[in-house]
Parts: C-alpha cells; sequence; structure tokens
DNA sequence: CGCCGTATTGAGCGCTCTCAAGCTAGGTGG
DNA sequence: CCACCTAGCTTGAGAGCGCTCAATACGGCG
C-alpha cells in the first residue's frame, strides 16, 4: 500500500520530527510510521481533512501534496487563512477553543501523518526538551503569512510567491517551482479577485521577473521581486 | 510607589495568574509581588518595551495601559501588528527566532509584569499542567486579528471595534469603552488611511450606530455593527 | 491665550473590482 | 484521432472604493 522508501524522504525537513524520534533516540525514519505517535492518511484533491467546529484531536502533518485551509465569509465568499506544504503541520489553531476554526482541503492527492493530541501531550510531557521545540513550532505560526498585510497587490503577491518558494525549495536550488494553486486561491487568501492575480502575473512576466507555464513557476530576478515586494519600485 | 490593592485587581483576568500561583496552590494574588517570576515595569506614553532584533528574554503580561506593536516597512511606512491590554501578554512572538520581531511602545502610561523566559520555562517544566495552558495561550494568538483579512473598510473597522470591545469590557456592561487609540494608529492597523477611519466613524455616527466623543466610544447597535463586519449591509 | 498635534471634511485621482468576452489546456466520448 | 466540453486563465472597458493632497476645525497644554 506504501512504500517505506517513500517515506523516509517525506521525513526529511518535516517539524515533526523530534515528536516522533523513539525514545532510544534512534532516528525517527528508520521506524516512526510503526510508532504509536502517527497514522497515515491519504486524500484526494479536494477532499477535506477537518471541517470547522469538529473537535480537536489530531495534528496533522504533511508528507506529500498540499492543502488550504479557509472560513466562509457570511456573503459567501471563500477566505483562504493558509497554504501547507510537505514538513508543515496543520491543527495548531484548535488548540485554545479545542475545536478546528477553518476547513482544511486538499489542493492535490495528498498524504498526511496523523498525530492524536493526547498522544502529543503525553509525548511531550514525557520529553522536556519537546516542550520547548513545541513552542517553538507553533510561535512560528504566529509570524506565518506576514505578507498579508502588505498594502498594494503587487507588494502581496511578490512577497507571497517569495515566501512560496522558500517553503517549497527548502535546499537552495533554481528558483523554478510546482504552483499547485489555481488563481482564484491565491486571490482569495491575498484578499485578491482572480482577475487582477492574472494581470499581475502576466505584467511579472512582461517585465521578465519570472515565467509561468501551467503550474510551473521560474523567478528570474529573485532581488526585483524583493523590492516590489516592500514597494520599491521606482517611479 | 506603587500600591499593592491595585495589583489585587489588575491580577483579574490576567491570562498569566496560572504561571504565578505559588507551588502550594495559595492564590496568586495574594503573594504574587514577590514571586521570582515577576517583576514590574512602569512605562510612559510613547516608550518602547523592547525593539526589533533584541534578544528574547521576557514575555510581559499587562496590568493597566495599552501598547501597540508595529514593524517598519520599507517606504516607511508603520505597520501595527497588534493593540495589547490589560491581561494581555506580549512576546511570544519571540520564540520561533529568539528574538522580538516588532517594537512594542506604550499608547499611554502602562504597568507592566515581566516574566523571564528561562523562569517561564522552569515553571512550565515544574507543573505539567502549565504545559497545556502556554499551548492555549500561544495558540489564542494565531486566531488574533481575523478581522483583518476582511475586504472592505467598512468591513474591518466594525469587526475591529467589536473585538476591541470585548477585550475591553470583559464584563458584561454597557458598550462603552476608551479608546486609546488615535485614528492614525488604527489605520496603520488595518490598512487604512486616518482619512478614511474618520470618514467611517463619522458615517457611523450618522447611521446611529455608535458615538464617539474625544476617546469615549459607545456602540448603540451592536447587532447592526456586527452586520457590517460580515458585509451584509442591505444594498 | 496661542500653539501644535489630531481630527474632520472636500475634491480629484488611481488601483482594484465587476462584468463580460475570448482563449487555453486537459479530459471525454464518438 | 479528433471534436467537443468544461474549468481555468487572460484581457478589456467601465465603475467605485479608498488614497492623496489640502484646507479647516478642534482640543489639550504650555
Amino acid at each position: 500500500m506504501h512504500k517505506t522508501n517513500l517515506t523516509f524522504t517525506a521525513c526529511i525537513g518535516c517539524h515533526f520530527v523530534p515528536f516522533c524520534a523513539a525514545e532510544d533516540g534512534k532516528p525517527a525514519a528508520a521506524q516512526h510510521i510503526n510508532f504509536s505517535v502517527k497514522r497515515l492518511l491519504k486524500l484526494q484533491r479536494k477532499q477535506a481533512l477537518y471541517l470547522p467546529k469538529n473537535k480537536l484531536l489530531s495534528f496533522y502533518a504533511i508528507q506529500e501534496g498540499a492543502l488550504k485551509t479557509y472560513q466562509m465569509e457570511a456573503s459567501g465568499k471563500e477566505l483562504i487563512r493558509g497554504f501547507y506544504f510537505p514538513g508543515e503541520i496543520l491543527g495548531y489553531e484548535a488548540i485554545a477553543t479545542g475545536h478546528y476554526l477553518v476547513s482544511a482541503v486538499a489542493l492535490t492527492d495528498t498524504v498526511i501523518c496523523e498525530i492524536p493530541y493526547d498522544n502529543f501531550l503525553k509525548r511531550v510531557h514525557a520529553k522536556p526538551e519537546l516542550q520547548k521545540h513545541s513552542l517553538y513550532l507553533i510561535s512560528k505560526q504566529l509570524n506565518a503569512g506576514a505578507y498579508l498585510a502588505l498594502t498594494s497587490a503587487e507588494q502581496r503577491l511578490a512577497a507571497f510567491l517569495i515566501d512560496l518558494s522558500k517553503r517549497l525549495r527548502p535546499v537552495e536550488a533554481p528558483a523554478v517551482f510546482n504552483l499547485p494553486l489555481s488563481r482564484q486561491d491565491i486571490g482569495n487568501h491575498l484578499r485578491l479577485t482572480a482577475e487582477t492575480i492574472s494581470r499581475l502575473l502576466s505584467r511579472l512576466q512582461r517585465n521578465k521577473v519570472l515565467t509561468i507555464t501551467q503550474k510551473k513557476l521560474t523567478i528570474l530576478e529573485a532581488e526585483k521581486l524583493q523590492q516590489l515586494a516592500e514597494g520599491l519600485n521606482e517611479p
């Protein structure tokens, strides 16, 4: 059903690895599938991982694929709170209230590790150094999505793409990555319309800042993109 | 210098109380000033509590007053990340990187409890039930500022005022509270200009949704404000 | 009282949205 | 294999919301 060697590579860079390591300190990848804190889930595109008001039972670490979390505005608009990629973890926002606040849906076929909340707590309790790590992980979430605060559409999109490139390409490689998001999704996240996203991407291509064919995005001039994100486009 | 009975009342509703309680379980207020995890600070209006890049040494619980946290955009605009009021805690965002990411500045004369980070960790380590509480507190921050994601200026302002009224008036009382923020500060937080804030507040007064004289704000029709926040203003 | 920071209000502009019409790519069935 | 079909993307024209710039009013404080 599920290949073990795939699991090995999937764990590289996963923020949850410290929680999976066995008591004896052996590396996690060799055995974590059998370890009690984890369980594997497979989701198809558009399938929901959890829904708002569901009781918090587990956190979820992404092995392969991508998810979005979103809320519905009263007006019916889908307000995307965030995108999640391999190695990242969903569910922290549910700790405060005890239930999830958003819908989490797969953007592509996705493989996920489930970590029951109770096991997580027991594990942190047993190994005090994990306590610091858990604070670290949740704190990182506090700084996520800083680009949403920027004012102009171009600033937000540029900063968002830079953020994506860092998260999707942890090893320093040519700035090429797959963009598993529709224009509509990007717009619903950045509070812009799909048309505006499309226009901006077209302009960025005309200006040779990047190229985008289908889903494959290549950043040509990272510095220029950074300047746009900072609102320093020359008058 | 500092009256003890004032300290008593200040602790009511403070999220940090569980961390101050003595080992023997005695209530915190009776003794917490003497307890090692705390130290009192006084800040004057416009005085900084910490600056970006400062090393994370402590969290801070507000007893009296108010603070704002902000970053400077490259363009020089002040981007306010949040406002903090009595009982609320600053500094969590620094856990991930080990240093603060924003400037924290007093909006009025302010009294603050300082909690050294090391003591905090020791304390959580010593009392496992505090571990859950610390996760709870940081998780709550993940859901803060949800109004920032709303699209129209009126929606954001309405939702922001509702949020403020809940935080400044924890006991159910007439919806009257002091607004220790300038139009400019509100605008810098909601990504709007001071002029837009002023115009919106004027319109809300014309429509009898609220009144505002100087710094005193009274919500007259909470339901209508809620509808505006949801974008349900009738066409 | 006079000063200075803050708030209000107006006029005009520009960015982003809305609405609408093609266009492209990928999937399906004959 | 190709015609079709559909969902997503691109591009255009016009409207509206929020911004800029500017003048005036207010209010706290010396």
